[in-house]
DNA sequence: TGACGTGGGATCGTATACAATTTTCGCCTA
DNA sequence: TAGGCGAAAATTGTATACGATCCCACGTCA
């Protein structure tokens, strides 16, 4: 975790904002415990912001806090991660289909932009930046759709599929969505929201497909099963 | 409020259940404020503990907190009043086809004890305590289905319901939706996820309905336009 | 030598003290 | 008497102090 200096407008936003983004850009893996002092030593603040923020995210999923143990990076658990999904199925589709129809040539022109910084990012390798765009293209769909409460769940989501991601995705190269978030963007264009609906229903799908959710079986239950030659 | 003494696993666990309690039984409307202090003495505990709660509740929805101005109980704006329900419309129908899927004996037992309670408390005149159950039953059914994830978020989304109730519901005496909510036991207890689920967005529709969500003409802009006789 | 117990350091949980901001109310003036 | 100014009270925001719990290392004893 690198020295991360900002202002902002709440030292608390200022964060969560922070730790959130560490989290999305992978640079803060699931499992990483967060040791209150050391987030204040890093911010400059006392114990009683960083504990704000932590319970914050906590309560977002991002963190996990357990009594007396401190914060650490959630690990999702197979089943969470599959209920993650299921909730962006039921949630994204149809707000798509909403965006469409109130997508304006500036919404357009901003998702465009995104797009570009996508491209731009994994061109340059960076593969936990362009985690993070992709992520925010999806936000931005559920702003364009002027739906703030799916878009605070759909924030959430995204957060813990992040998690997800940094758990069980299968090949580290492909992360060439960058087509579908395409085809997408041109359906908003033209107003169709019926596409929008559909192509965000198959792009979902195509993402969970990419993930390696197959349940592990078990290890050894036993010292002396693992020993076992 | 009055006085409220539980003991709970943790402090502020006991404190976001009683003042979420008394807000989902209308006994705290919109717009009440809460002070700490006034939290503290009626709890008996520190200010640290209060504003744990308070901060948790706001991040819910139930509470708005406004920098050195302190915590009230939400007042949902008519679009926010919308976007509620229709996000209960996206989650629930398919929830209650999950239910429908997993629902044991028990299950069905627990769903008609619940409704036999919210009978009672029909017939007592204790609208809140009713309308409480009410929406317990919806949670209960999400907790059937075994979607956590979706469980946390319509508990999120009832207990903004009861503001949005509490605010624009039409006829004070009709709340008479055990009708449907039996008609949803019957499905989910033979296992038709179909039925369940037309009957889940049919009388959320229903719900919906009964409320007076008709956008309000503004009042006069000015002075002088609100005397002119 | 290894298992167990114990002490000290590290870390978290809660209460309290202090600072900043807002609200209230009395007083003065036009 | 209405309005505005200002000081004090009330309330919230932040930091710090203290207590509880946990973790790890060291030492003792079989």
């Amino acid at each position: 975790m690198d020295a991360i200096t900002e202002s902002s407008k709440s030292s608390v936003d200022g964060i969560i904002a922070a730790l959130t983004e560490a989290v999305h850009e992978h640079r803060l893996q699931p499992g990483t415990k967060l040791r209150e002092d050391e987030v204040c030593a890093l911010f400059g603040v006392s114990r009683t912001i960083v504990r704000q923020a932590l319970r914050s995210m906590a309560q977002e999923g991002l963190l996990t806090i357990r009594k007396n143990k401190g914060a650490m990076v959630s690990q999702p658990s197979l089943k969470e991660a599959h209920e993650v999904f299921q909730a962006r199925a039921l949630l994204e589709p149809s707000t798509a289909r909403a965006a469409a129809q109130r997508a304006s040539p500036e919404d357009i022109a901003r998702l465009n932009a995104h797009i570009e910084n996508e491209h731009a990012a994994v061109d340059r390798g960076e593969a936990g930046l362009a985690l993070k765009l992709s992520g925010d293209f999806h936000l931005e769909i559920a702003r364009i759709a002027d739906q703030q409460t799916i878009e605070a769940f759909l924030r959430q989501l995204i957060s813990r599929s992040s998690l997800v991601i940094a758990l069980y995705w299968r090949r580290r190269n492909a992360l060439c969505e960058s087509h579908a978030h395409h085809a997408l963007v041109d359906a908003l264009a033209s107003g169709d929201g019926e596409a929008a609906e559909q192509l965000m229903k198959g792009h979902l799908l195509d993402l969970l497909s990419q993930l390696d959710l197959r349940e592990r079986e078990a290890g050894p239950a036993t010292l002396r099963e693992a020993l076992k030659r």
